[in-house]
RNA sequence: UGGGGCGUGGCCAAGUGGUAAGGCGACGGACUUUGAAUCCGUUUACCGUAGGUUCGAAUCCUACCGCCCCAGCCA
């Protein structure tokens, strides 16, 4: 078993591409086989180096132990030129000087058939000499090109005279300009893939009108004919995956790059707090079909979740601190609880949490006229203070434009742990932290970029823009921390209890200015209910 | 109106002649110092449609319907 993913360098890798990269990464993974990750590097004009390390980063981050490589199509352009003199040589391959809009003509249409061109009975000799002497650079682009003499009047369009070699005078990221004649995708892959040894070359769904040609120059060669397999490539709601609008997005500024936690490339869900595991158990989940489908957002979103759960340390953070006293703690007074970092797992240890007299609570946990399910903190309520203790409310302080600023509280005193002696319960557990104590940060809350489950349903006559959420990034500043959470480090990860996962940022976080990026919420029992309509 | 594919519950998806797995979601309930997690239960599919073959069909045959892809010197 041999497998490979074989990206072109001109864009930035998503999780459609994740899905490939798990699927034939897993395959060699499974039965003990290869796996290579090879670019497909043909078109000098649209590749760039930049684009190579970023999708080398990716593969390594999502399959690091099962990829071979990089491995570059360049570096067989030799043997392809090879092999393209042997179909001349065979009477299969010829220079056409027809120009690029008369080929277009001469193809026909989908329904009629193509004609041939007056070049396609040149000599061998005569073939192999223009042939030569386009890898000589004598001829200027778009003079002539080599094509394969197959059917003009085939059903199927791919086996019209396909072109083998355009003339293209542009400097290679890696061959610099020791070619001016480079090889097209169809002649190209199956060699590429026979070089190598693959044995199961698995593309998307558009190409399957290609197998006959990747067939046909294998044989025609008689060389190692892997097998073509096709799949249908992954949509997501909520989600752009074409390259067009990807770019889109990122050129017209909507996102801050490719690595925006928002976009759905493998960098940005890297930055946005994924882990390749969570990946690789979503590309498992949605399985490999022939049927084009739309796999939902949220199941990706449960994957992260799911694993989270399990590894990431919790923590407490306000992120809409709403300040409070408790009158009747001492002025002065501070005391640190153990907090258990992991409430399912105790061998995650504890950490020390201070408490005071003035503390932050969230915003949403305390409703100064509560319905009938809310069970926070309400005038005359009593709550919990996760790990700390039971907390009442007895009073609401105002500005001027009439908007709450302050609780007043007060609490138990012997509750402290959060647990009473005469075991009384309480409805609501709040996260909260103390005033004094507690550390800043700039917290970046992410929703979908776009409004409509197929962001491609566009309006006739309106923009791509009109499918945009303008609330797909909300910033938070001034968001009251844990003050443990001061040495967090780039990439380090935490549930913030109640709310959600998040994670430290990769690029914009300094210490002493922390950024967190939400990676995905908890699920919200009391988001739905408030969602009913009563 | 040429060719190539695909159509199984809200969303994915197994199943290729023996009478419809699983996951996600949704909905109930238990438990709960995260309205999370966990646990239990429910969601009981005219297998695109219509015919046919067969003791028996999602699976085989025929016709029809719907959706996707192909006319780059892109991949």
């Amino acid at each position: 078993m041999c497998t490979r993913f074989p990206p072109e360098p001109n864009g930035y890798l998503h999780i459609g591409h994740g899905k490939s990269i798990c699927l034939n990464a897993g395959i060699a993974r499974d039965y003990g086989g290869k796996f290579n990750l090879r670019f497909d590097d043909t078109n000098p004009v649209k590749e760039e180096e930049e684009y190579v390390e970023s999708i080398v980063e990716d593969v390594r981050w999502l399959a690091p132990e099962f990829t071979a490589g990089p491995l570059f199509a360049s570096d067989y352009f030799e043997q392809m030129y090879q092999w393209a003199e042997e179909l001349i040589q065979k009477g299969l391959a010829y220079v056409d000087d027809l120009s690029a809009e008369e080929i277009r003509q001469y193809r026909g249409t989908l329904t009629e058939p193509g004609k041939e061109s007056p070049y396609r009975y040149r000599s061998v000799a005569e073939n192999l000499d223009l042939f030569r002497r386009m890898r000589a650079g004598e001829f200027p682009d778009g003079s002539r090109v080599l094509r394969a003499k197959i059917d003009m009047s085939s059903p199927n369009l791919n086996l019209r005279d396909p072109v083998m070699y355009r003339i293209l005078h542009a400097t290679h990221h890696r061959t610099g300009d020791a070619w001016c004649i480079y090889p097209m995708y169809d002649w190209a892959h199956g060699l590429e893939d026979s070089i190598e040894g693959i044995t199961h070359s698995i593309c998307t769904l558009e190409f399957e009108d290609h197998r006959p040609l990747y067939d046909w120059y294998l044989d025609q060669l008689g060389i190692y004919h892997p097998r073509q397999i096709e799949f249908a490539r992954l949509n997501l709601t909520y989600t752009v995956m074409s390259k067009r609008w990807l770019l889109r997005l990122v050129q017209g500024g909507y996102v801050s790059g490719w690595d925006d936690p928002r976009m759905p490339t493998l960098s940005g869900l890297r930055r946005r707090g994924y882990t390749a595991e969570a990946i690789w158990d979503f590309a498992e989940r949605i399985g490999v079909a022939k049927a084009n489908s739309m796999v939902d957002l949220g199941l990706l979103e449960h994957c992260i979740r799911e694993e989270l759960n399990v590894r990431a340390p919790r923590a407490l953070a306000v992120l809409h601190p709403l300040r409070v006293v408790v009158e009747n703690y001492p002025e002065d007074q501070v005391e640190e609880f153990e907090v258990p970092n992991h409430p399912q797992r105790p061998e995650l240890g504890t950490r020390p949490v201070p408490f005071s007299r003035v503390l932050y609570l969230e915003r949403d946990d305390f409703m100064e006229q509560p319905p009938a399910k809310f069970f926070r903190l309400a005038p005359g309520r009593e709550v919990r203070l996760m790990n700390a203790y039971y907390l009442t409310c007895v009073g609401v302080v105002k500005n001027a434009a009439g908007e709450i600023v302050e609780l007043r509280c007060t609490y138990d005193p012997t509750s402290r742990g959060g647990v009473t002696p005469d075991g009384r319960k309480v409805k609501g557990t709040l996260h909260w932290v103390s005033a004094a104590h507690a550390i800043d940060a700039e917290v970046r809350l992410y929703d979908n970029l776009f409004l409509k489950e197929n962001p491609y349903d566009v309006p006739e006559g309106q923009d791509f823009t009109v499918n945009l959420n303008p609330e797909s990034l909300k910033v938070l500043t001034g968001c009251k921390l844990e003050p443990g959470l001061a040495t967090a480090a780039p990439g380090d990860r935490f549930q913030f209890m109640r709310q959600g996962y998040f994670c430290v940022d990769s690029k914009d976080s300094r210490p002493g200015a922390l950024v967190f990026n939400s990676t995905v919420g908890l699920k919200d029992t009391w988001a739905k209910i408030q969602q009913q309509p009563e």
